[in-house]
RNA sequence: GCGGGUGUAGCUUAAUGGUAAAGCUCCAGCCUUCCAAGCUGGUCAUGCGGGUUCGAUUCCCGCCACCCGCUCCA
């Protein structure tokens, strides 16, 4: 179906229709970063609004929030990511493969934990008789080179008097750490969900093709918080609704799958997991990951309480986070301030959580792919997006037949009185095969034009966009119909 | 970060050590009563910086960005 099998195709795809060009464009670029056009601003709310309607707007069981991307340093020394996202890396000069230090340090094959980067730093590794895991090769590797996968700012004007802060690496911590204040602000029982839609930072070593890892990124993500033991349910739970959204907007099943996680691949936190992976129709065909839905157990609430715990310490080292080590758990820890007190068994407990984790710009793009097609139509060749009526940025445009005889009047009332309920647009210019085309192009589910008819019986013709066919409508009955149709 | 490749108009391509060409798109107008028709006119380009040269889009160097592969992937 889609004629696009590079990635090449699609970068001028978006670029060409106005959906995605490229940061700081005139000034040569920024690498990984990428903005969003008219289309593309409109078709990314979209699946932000299914995401949220699917999640959020259409379950009793979930509410949202909306964090903000700064917070305080000890949520991420909490969360882990302050000491495991700095690594030390050393490259061998024979073979190119980068390894990290530690490992080679320990000569270790299994996974060890990561280490805080002044740790690592000050230990100065003598790399001049390892190995090289990639090529065998002994002791040629480079200086170890520090990443810190974390953006560092800072928060006060006045620089002596500044505090370093972290853009946050993803948007789960804001839920965790409001966990109590939306216990004691909704009445939400568990199980529930919280979800936050937003950006998030991480500064990638190798950033990939387009737009599917970039250092800023949007992401979708719910927390379910549910009680121990019902948690392998609730995962597969998640795991067929968040597949299922994107099959119910369009993405055809063959290119959509589902995979587990071996264990060996879990992050540190997490019990399970499973990716909703897309097929993306260029390159080596790799599937790319869209959405992660993991089982993250107790762990960040547990963390979090401990994080609580080590505040006096922060104060004491004036903010310095390697001067500090998280405070050890508390014995009755289930009982501890983010738990949770469950009315009917009297009982205690911290929750375990469920997290679908999907990322927006790339289902955003996903959709685009997805819905990208070419066809033969009388020897002419016809570009469309065939976009689910929810995630198509312009649900319906309206034309005049012809530039006059008052024609473009009664298009651009009807144009005008549809704008408040959908995205509508109106064109008057050249032949009206050529304003069908370029609809298409866009991907807008339904056409209106206005002829001479329209002023004797009050119809317009309505053109659907993937079968091309024609049918008269009452001016009066337009709207319900369009509603109908596109599902709005 | 390594290796390889690429960079000319919005897009696709052309050409050249000496005025950068075309098609499509786009814009204005004419004509047009249902699927990219036609006519006329118009806008828009050698990624950035340096070097060689009388003259560089072309040759050389550096940078930036993108693509492929390696690597990474919480």
């Amino acid at each position: 179906m889609a004629k696009i099998t590079k990635l090449d195709d699609i970068v001028s795809l978006c670029k060409r229709r106005g959906f995605i060009f490229q940061s700081s464009e005139i000034y040569g670029g920024l690498a990984s970063c990428y903005d969003y056009g008219p289309l593309g601003v409109e078709l990314k709310s979209n699946v932000r609004k299914a995401w949220w309607k699917s999640v959020v707007q259409m379950r009793d069981d979930v509410v949202g929030v909306d964090c903000s991307i700064l917070m305080h340093p000890l949520v991420w020394k909490a969360s882990g990511h302050a000491d495991k996202f700095a690594d030390l890396i050393a490259e061998c000069k024979k073979c190119n493969v980068r390894t990290r230090v530690d490992h080679l340090a320990e000569n270790a094959e299994e996974h060890t934990e990561h280490i805080s980067l002044d740790i690592a730093e000050a230990a100065e590794y003598d790399l001049s008789n390892k190995v090289c895991p990639g090529c065998g090769k002994i002791g040629q590797f480079t200086e170890p080179m520090p990443f810190k996968l974390m953006f560092e700012t800072q928060m006060g004007a006045n620089v002596d008097d500044s505090m370093m802060l972290y853009l946050r690496p993803e948007t789960a911590q804001g839920i965790f750490v409001n966990f109590r204040n939306v216990l004691d602000s909704t009445r939400v029982k568990i199980p529930f969900g919280i979800a936050q839609i937003g950006k998030s930072f991480r500064n990638e070593v190798t950033t990939k093709a387009f737009i599917f890892r970039t250092r800023e990124f949007e992401q979708a993500e719910l927390e379910f918080f549910c009680q121990p033991g019902t948690d392998d349910d609730w995962w597969h739970t998640w795991k067929d609704l968040r597949f299922q959204w994107y099959i119910d907007l369009g993405i055809k099943k063959e290119n959509l799958r589902l995979r587990d996680h071996a264990g060996d691949e879990l992050a540190h936190y997490a019990k399970a997991c499973v990716d909703v992976e897309y097929k993306f129709p260029f390159g080596s065909g790799d599937w790319q990951e869209l959405e992660g839905i993991a089982n993250r157990t107790d762990y960040d609430l547990r963390q979090h309480q401990r994080g609580m715990r080590t505040l006096n310490k922060w104060y004491e080292t004036k903010g310095d986070l390697t001067k500090i080590d998280l405070s050890d758990e508390a014995e009755d820890y289930e009982k501890g301030p983010l738990s949770y007190f469950d009315e009917e068994q009297k009982k205690r407990f911290i929750p375990y959580v469920i997290e679908p984790s999907a990322g927006i710009d790339r289902s955003t793009l996903a959709f685009l792919v997805d819905a990208y097609d070419e066809e033969e139509v009388k020897g002419q060749k016809r570009n469309l997006l065939r976009f689910h009526p929810a995630l198509a940025p312009i649900k319906a445009a309206v034309f005049p037949l012809v530039k006059k005889d008052g024609l473009p009047e009664i298009a651009q009332n009807i144009c005008n009185d549809f704008k408040k309920y959908f995205n509508c647009f109106y064109d008057q210019k050249g032949a009206v095969g050529r304003r069908y085309r370029r609809q298409d192009e866009a991907g807008t589910p339904y056409c209106l034009t206005v002829d001479g008819q329209t002023k004797e019986d009050g119809t317009v013709t309505v053109r659907e966009r993937d079968s091309m066919e024609q049918e008269r409508i009452s001016t009066d009955k337009l709207l319900g119909y369009l509603r109908e149709k596109l599902d709005i």
